[in-house]
DNA sequence: ATAGGGTTAG
């Protein structure tokens, strides 16, 4: 509904700017801005385009607002060419121009290209400073806008909160805890913490770092949580875990009165979806029906995924069915729902039709296909789409990609080419594919592979257990009690786990 | 002219 309304009134706008004789230049950047933040990329550049065969010529802003449709379509082509006219009109160095720019690039992960941007200018306003602190922020280089922060401050300058929004969002890890503890540290001290978006980033840094109770406790100091706030906490619990509070605090907002987006629906559902029972997600599902978003892709994606862990993937199948529109996203949570259900063919079929679409699979599609091929123990498939993951659809192999290949060849029997496959990758490989290749082993109970692998791991990670009780069980198959019992003893000193126990919850 | 939360990846 909400979608109509945006298109009405670009419609109407349009129809009075076709209808205006002289267009002001700021006529031309209204409608430039208002068909880029619709997501109407083409018709933004087609416009930007004619403007300059036009009477009216562009000033800074024309060039933000089309920098901002670069960037958001991730258009590197767009970029280069915008970049171009901007130098061409002498306005590289203006101040309004450069912090689009930086943005810009920094949003399509050209944080080198972003930086020579920046570094060209002799005197930072603070809008730069704090889109070049984002930009390294958002690219991962959190130490390189800890820097920036710091010689901005060494001259002088006063940081505001989108510096400190910018500097937080590098804090993507949990051994970066100290580090943002220290800015929250400085944002307590210079007065920012009753800012609405200081809190929303500090819960979900904090959501990031692993520490949800810092996150609930920077959450209860303010003292009008707003929606996405409210949505980082939730998501926060969805994603470390803590599903059950997930759903605590997705109804205690509710009872508030507050109303929920699809975002939050999203989020929420993934917590649903990890506790495997169908009823706290269909009463999600029952929620957004009413507030009218079910439909929304977001939220029918994850109650496809929501669905199909649960144990109904019909009730999934349906979803994905009723649905208006779908993104790459959705096609995956359905590929890998029947994956999980070891419907292969059926997850083949998909792929080939999203293909057949122009959709451009992603890693996470091909994550799905070979979970799938491991799943119906398909090597021949595996090695197949392996292979066109890579030359046909230039998509880079990543851990998890490995993973399966080696859970694939080494199940069916070929632990040697399992492990030649692990030798051709550069070092150091990721523990997780040699666990891979440990877990064949037991299957096939060879026990001198097997060694030569938990060596391996040993290397890697030396306080990780699993692998040991690994190891001690293929001795034991193999009739190799003393090695078996040695490795075990290793285990008994270190902190051992409990062994698991299930149960079925009862279905009325 | 700059800012916050999101769905797949068993």
């Amino acid at each position: 509904m909400q979608f109509y309304a945006i298109n009405d009134d670009l419609i109407s706008a349009r129809n009075l700017f076709d209808k205006t004789p002289h267009r002001s230049v700021y006529l031309w950047n209204s409608i430039i801005r208002a068909y880029a933040k619709a997501h109407k990329f083409s018709d933004a550049f087609w416009l930007f385009k004619q403007m300059f065969s036009s009477e009216t010529m562009p000033d800074n802003f024309t060039f933000t607002c089309i920098l901002r449709a670069c960037s958001e379509n991730y258009d590197f082509e767009g970029m280069r060419l915008v970049h171009g006219r901007v130098i061409v009109w002498g306005l590289e160095l203006d101040s309004i121009c450069s912090s689009a720019l930086v943005r810009a690039y920094s949003k399509l992960d050209l944080v080198h290209e972003a930086t020579g941007v920046f570094n060209r200018i002799t005197e930072p306003d603070l809008v730069l400073w704090n889109s070049m602190i984002w930009g390294y922020g958002s690219g991962g280089h959190w130490d390189k806008g800890l820097q920036l922060f710091n010689s901005m401050r060494r001259i002088g300058k006063q940081p505001d909160g989108y510096t400190l929004v910018g500097l937080i969002s590098g804090v993507v890890d949990q051994c970066l805890l100290e580090i943002g503890q220290g800015i929250h540290g400085f944002c307590l001290k210079s007065g920012f913490d009753s800012n609405a978006y200081i809190g929303s980033v500090l819960v979900s840094m904090y959501s990031r770092c692993k520490c949800m109770n810092s996150a609930r406790r920077v959450f209860y100091c303010l003292s009008q949580p707003d929606l996405v706030t409210w949505s980082a906490l939730v998501t926060g619990f969805s994603q470390t875990g803590g599903y059950k509070n997930a759903l605590v605090f997705f109804k205690r907002m509710i009872m508030e009165g507050r109303k929920a987006d699809p975002l939050l629906i999203a989020s929420v559902l993934v917590a649903t979806a990890q506790l495997a029972t169908v009823d706290p997600g269909s009463e999600i599902h029952c929620y957004a029906v009413r507030h009218g978003c079910s439909s929304e892709v977001m939220v029918s994606s994850a109650l496809i995924d929501m669905y199909s862990k649960c144990g109904f993937l019909g009730l999934g199948v349906r979803v994905f069915k009723t649905m208006p529109t779908r993104n790459i996203i959705t096609y995956n949570s359905m590929i890998s729902s029947l994956g999980l259900y070891g419907l292969a063919t059926e997850a083949f079929e998909m792929f080939g039709e999203i293909v057949d679409k122009g959709y451009r699979p992603d890693e996470s599609t091909f994550s799905a296909l070979l979970c799938s091929c491991c799943h119906a123990g398909l090597v021949k498939d595996g090695r197949d789409y392996f292979r066109r993951m890579k030359d046909e659809f230039e998509v880079q192999a990543k851990t998890e990609h490995y993973v399966y290949m080696v859970k694939l060849v080494g199940m069916s029997g070929e632990l040697e080419e399992a492990y030649d496959l692990i030798q051709s990758l550069p070092k150091p490989v990721d523990s997780g594919i040699w666990e891979a290749l440990l877990s064949c082993c037991d299957v096939h109970q060879n026990s001198e592979l097997a060694e030569i692998v938990a060596q391996q791991l040993f290397e890697n990670k030396p306080e990780k257990t699993t692998y040991k009780v690994m190891l001690s069980n293929i001795y034991a198959g193999n009739g190799r009690w003393d090695d078996a019992k040695n490795v075990r003893d290793d285990i008994a000193g270190e902190n051992r786990k409990m062994a698991g126990i299930s149960w079925i919850s009862g279905v009325k």
